[in-house]
DNA sequence: GTGATTCTTTAACAATTGTTAATGGATTTG
DNA sequence: CAAATCCATTAACAATTGTTAAAGAATCAC
């Protein structure tokens, strides 16, 4: 993929969540490598060093942990042509404590963070997008906390549909069950009564 | 309380998340404010602007959001010498998406926000420090997040004991289940189940 | 394309959690 | 001090969710 390419992908994909100057989008796009992932991959290991930052081109991903049990746990959801997690949020000393996946096939972009968070320094405009980017990331968990917290589960899978409406039918069940903090037999209990 | 006072109540408080030099210290005590709040104050409001951030010196907040059905839900406990979710993660467009409450009599440190970002961006031992708060936030957050997703509410009050021991003979048991995500009812039962 | 594997559904039963209402204790207010 | 208010507990019952096991459907590998 080359440079201009880089640029049209990434270009709206930017301008969602916080519009920048073309010069910015060529500061950033000069930091971009294209990584390509295949259904199940787990590209962000936890535990492991990681130090970049991704944009979704392409494909759909999810960030999960082991519960105290060994269960896989699905935390979020990231789809096509949106901002993963920022680094700083996701690893402490640059080791990962969340593990990501590739749910679909999968096309990211990928930038060191250090030299993005140098050019969030330097550049009020990538500075805004980053905070953009932040901001969302906590307004999702405060709205997931408060599905958990407050709503139970058929609920909490109506608000599901109405967020990731397309995931139902792309991705596994038991990965949507234990995001919706239930088993995947509740699960199937859920769909069938919301069938009427 | 005077400028001297001011700084070894931070220092400490700051250095538990990641130290900063002498220099640092000055500059972050000259932008502080101290605040004193009353059992019950909320002191940010949903929907209305704040441009602060703020350290807690002594006595213990939360944050909460009304539900759909218009109850409180606690999001979060804050205690003493401990720093304030950061500005950018609890605002949008500076005008604040939770409430935070006092708890008990409360004395905070506040801080213009923008103020402090500018230190951030000038000295690497601020934004390192802001960073850090930042990551706890998120950790927190995550942990919060696998404990309603994977476990029942026996394990989840459990582990609020471990975290927040003596909150629970401090503050209401609404809050406190709210924040468990049961109704105070179960938290009663739990309770009970727990003595033997 | 067929067998093997994985995923989803269904069923029966158990455990957990919610709802409503009543009781008792503690704290506040006048 | 007494009345009023608030908070925590208890009880009875209902609804939700979990567990285990089996069957059916879909997908994958050869």
């Amino acid at each position: 993929m080359n440079f201009e390419q880089i640029k049209e992908l990434t270009r709206p994909l930017i301008n969602k969540v916080s519009p920048i100057s073309e010069g910015s989008l060529d500061l950033l796009s000069d930091l971009i490598v294209v990584e390509v992932y295949e259904k199940g991959d787990v590209f962000i290991d936890r535990g492991k060093r990681n130090n970049k930052e991704y944009f979704v081109y392409e494909g759909v991903c999810r960030s999960f942990l082991l519960s105290p049990e060994g269960e896989e746990i699905t935390i979020s959801y990231f789809l096509e042509s949106s901002v993963l997690s920022p680094n700083k949020t996701r690893t402490a000393n640059q080791i990962s404590h969340l593990n990501f996946q590739a749910l679909t096939k999968l096309t990211v972009a990928s930038l060191n963070a250090d030299k993005f968070e140098q050019l969030m320094i330097n550049h009020i405009d990538i500075r805004e997008f980053g905070n953009m980017v932040l901001q969302n990331e906590l307004l999702t968990k405060v709205e997931k906390e408060i599905g958990l917290a407050s709503l139970n589960a058929k609920e909490r899978l109506i608000l599901f549909r109405e967020k990731y409406h397309f995931l139902e039918n792309l991705i596994s069940h038991v990965d949507i069950a234990s995001y919706l903090g239930i088993t995947n037999i509740s699960l199937s209990r859920l769909r069938k009564g919301l069938m009427e």
